[in-house]
DNA sequence: TAAGCTTGTGGGAGCGCTCCCAATTCTTGC
DNA sequence: GCAAGAATTGGGAGCGCTCCCACAAGCTTA
């Protein structure tokens, strides 16, 4: 298992006794290769601790089986949000899985955009790249899409009509969340958003008033405050909305749920008793906190997965049509929205 | 400005009317080009909006400009802790700094152990690799210094004489919090610890013997309870120390103390004023919580920055001698500690 | 038994760079 | 005005693969 320094297919070849053309096909397990020849390269392969060079193979094969993740300047802040480590983590092992390398490009300054994006788009760098998606005006996207890589969205993408992208329902999640509250016996909701600027922080208030519509209730302007998916941000929202005596709140992220909770404590305000809780997302703390968190479930590994999937998929088939996949979110009931002891019910559809 | 698809050295060196070499000497910005055709040269570089392919670079010149960083799978719960997506975005911005992509590497089940790294170490992957520092009898350090790959370590590992690695003073820095505690008048001192079978653990409990050492206090074992770094292990490790009715606690990462103060709370304990704490790290939420954390600031995102610098120097100048580099920490007084309430003492060296 | 397949194997060409050395041009000193 | 040297420039070789095509066997089929 020695790991000799510089072999090559060749030298490979010369152990086995074979040409370079018969090892390449026994390592990339091509077909038209006898049993034994296979037996026999396999290994001296094995014997030698061969591993071909990644470098020669992407120039020769055009493929790099590098896939890219860019995480945009307007997340950044974010990244503490377990959210994204999370979706990484899937990403990362679904790259693995499929042989592929994670390269990870962050962009912290105004320059990265200019800098970063250039040389992510080099020729034998990535073979394809997985984009946050961000709000409507974010350049990067746009420049995304003018350029020749294949790409993913996570998340529905604003103006970019063909774009391929993965998501999670989060106009039916939130309307589940909402519904819920309402069918527990609530009337006067509030709800904390996401960033307006987002697809994501608009469908989720869209859900939310969905859900009020659907029960007649007239809808408050001032019981809606825009977040911005911090954990600051949900506390100041929090401050925002309390005067006007919500008792029940539909907050846009569990993350921004560890900030409301921390607003409400300071004024004197218990969860569920005085205000009741739905988040969304169900982080892992968020069944640890306490009280245990009510909150939409969104499968954020599997949709780092798929979107990895995805990403493949258009490298090996073409960019159109474009690939469209909508996770479904699924309402998990614990103590912070007071069902329990509020009334019998328990079940939502 | 438009991205030709094709486009080789070979073609900027006919259109701008010289050779490859030269074209291959201004975009490296070597030396022995004259002013006027370098300029020509990049003129037609701008025009064309042209980028030498990396993998034909990486085969010749045996350099990918890629580095790794490495995960394993023993701090994969801590993926939500904010200390490590912080200090990913410190390698992530000084890779880019340095015109180096940054490859992520998530060991995420035991079978990766097997499969990840071998693919890891293949040649004309990465340059070199940064390796989050785990416990003593993690494969994969050893594994690691078998190779032939450059690496460097964070924080300094356990069974391995002449890695580099890039820490900071945690003995130094548990000695300061503990110091300020009894400088304030606190006697009865407890502990969370971090896994004690991890050098980051054990200097940080060292340093909290050694100032109860120095101030002659007598250590009561009950008071020192082991933690793993996560919220929830913080948790159970203060319901576990509450009973021995520690007047302060030392907490041993900030993100613990999220685990901890909720414990305390459910106890009705109050912060600071029936139980003190100090933490370690100083996160951003650290100054954001209520009451505001005291705390151990250390330097995160330089301590990326440096791992970096320190691994491209090992790949340029060899691994030896080992490169050994250790952050200063610093006490941060906020609330938490109680400081400000219960004296006029402020100050601690 | 010859012609036509299928299956297995080998080697040339080429991916697009870097690096080295040879060739050319420009300086400079005497 | 010319040799010696320095500064430029060009082109060949090669990095270690993949891909294609040619060729060698073995196996049908008429």
């Amino acid at each position: 298992m020695g790991l000799n320094p510089k072999l090559t297919l060749e030298d490979i070849a010369r152990m086995s006794g074979v040409s370079r053309s018969t090892v390449s096909r026994v390592i990339n397990q091509q077909p038209n290769v006898s049993e034994p020849v296979r037996q026999r390269v396999m290994d001296v392969i094995h014997q030698t601790g061969f591993h071909p060079n990644l470098a020669a193979r992407s120039l020769a094969s055009q493929r790099s089986y590098i896939i890219g993740l860019v995480i945009p300047r307007s997340v950044q802040n974010l990244f503490s949000d377990p959210y994204i480590p999370l979706l990484t983590q899937g990403i990362a092992q679904t790259c693995n899985q499929n042989n592929h390398t994670l390269a990870l490009f962050l962009f912290n300054t105004e320059e990265d955009e200019y800098k970063l994006l250039p040389r992510i788009r080099r020729p034998g760098l990535v073979d394809g790249l997985i984009a946050l998606s961000t709000h409507a005006d974010d350049e990067l996207l746009t420049q995304l899409r003018q350029g020749d890589i294949p790409y993913v969205i996570t998340g529905r993408p604003m103006n970019l009509p063909d774009a391929s992208y993965v998501d999670v329902d989060n106009l039916y999640g939130a309307f589940l969340a909402v519904r819920h509250l309402i069918h527990i016996g609530y009337r006067h909701i509030g709800t904390i958003t996401g960033p307006l600027k987002t697809t994501t922080g608009m469908d989720r208030l869209e859900g939310y008033k969905k859900a009020l519509f659907e029960s007649f209730i007239e809808y408050d302007p001032r019981l809606i405050v825009e977040g911005d998916f911090t954990q600051s941000g949900g506390y100041y929202a929090a401050l925002k909305i309390l005067p006007h005596q919500p008792d029940a709140i539909f907050i846009a992220s569990d993350y921004m749920v560890l900030g409301a909770i921390q607003a409400f404590q300071e004024n004197g305000l218990t969860v569920p008793d005085d205000i009741a809780v739905v988040g969304f997302d169900d982080l892992p703390i968020s069944s640890q906190m306490s009280p245990s968190l009510t909150t939409i479930r969104q499968p954020i590994r599997p949709l780092g997965a798929k979107l990895v999937e995805t990403l493949l998929d258009i490298i090996d088939n073409g960019s159109q049509p474009p690939r469209r996949v909508i996770f479904g979110t699924e309402l998990v009931i614990r103590e912070s929205c007071g069902a329990h002891q509020k009334m019998v019910f328990q079940g939502d559809g």
